[in-house]
DNA sequence: GCCGTACATCGCCAATCAGTTATATTTCCC
DNA sequence: GGGAAATATAACTGATTGGCGATGTACGGC
């Protein structure tokens, strides 16, 4: 479900880092820039990057381009998750198991 | 919480594919490298990938090599999404709210 | 109208990456 | 023990990526 462009927006850490910012406020480039400690290009680069996948929305204000979260994307990659839950929750599931049964059960190994 | 090799290795699409298909069954080399369509040592470079990011577990099996899924990384995945889940609730709260209040609140727009 | 501010885009570079073929290593089978 | 099968690693290559400084563009204030 979720599309290639989503997941290699979030495989860099600015990126992340930009959107972790964003659940706070909106903010402009400026605040962007200073706040990852990259050049403005650099900041701007990502921010296309996240533009292009949908992750956020910029408003023009004056001379200003004021950038807020989009999180549908994200959504999707919670769909995508789905299918993966029931692994952790089972390996919940033989914890319980492996405690119950330790003693009669010798050939069980992790 | 989610570490950045979990990230990127989800980045690529044949990675993502082969968490796929492991989560049907296990799966040795020579099944995913049919299944990706890949040449073997493609193959193995991807499972390379997918190990150091603790996504999957080998086991030996005479020459073989049996893959399998290990789903935990991905649950700190799904611990990264928690503070976005939000955002697409409200959404539908906001959605909920404008059929609701569409014919007296004329100056609201999307 | 002009200048400064805010941002995007461009052109560049070094590093990483996904793919390949060739080779080494281990195990199974005869 | 010798050969074939399964897989990993090595060495290479072209494409992509993340960073930068330089430049272009649009808006606000004077």
């Amino acid at each position: 479900m979720a599309s290639t462009a989503t997941w290699s927006a979030l495989s860099d850490p600015h990126r992340r880092y930009v959107l972790e910012l964003l659940t706070e406020r909106p903010r402009d480039v400026g605040e962007l820039t200073t706040a990852l400690g990259l050049s403005q290009p650099g900041t701007s680069k990502h921010l296309r990057t996240l533009r292009t996948a949908g992750l956020v929305r910029v408003r023009v204000v004056g001379q200003r381009r004021v950038y807020e979260l989009n999180a549908a994307p994200l959504a999707e990659l919670d769909d995508w998750l789905a299918p993966y839950r029931r692994f952790w929750d089972r390996r919940l599931d033989a914890l319980g198991a492996h405690l119950d049964a330790t003693a009669h059960d010798p050939d069980r190994e992790e």
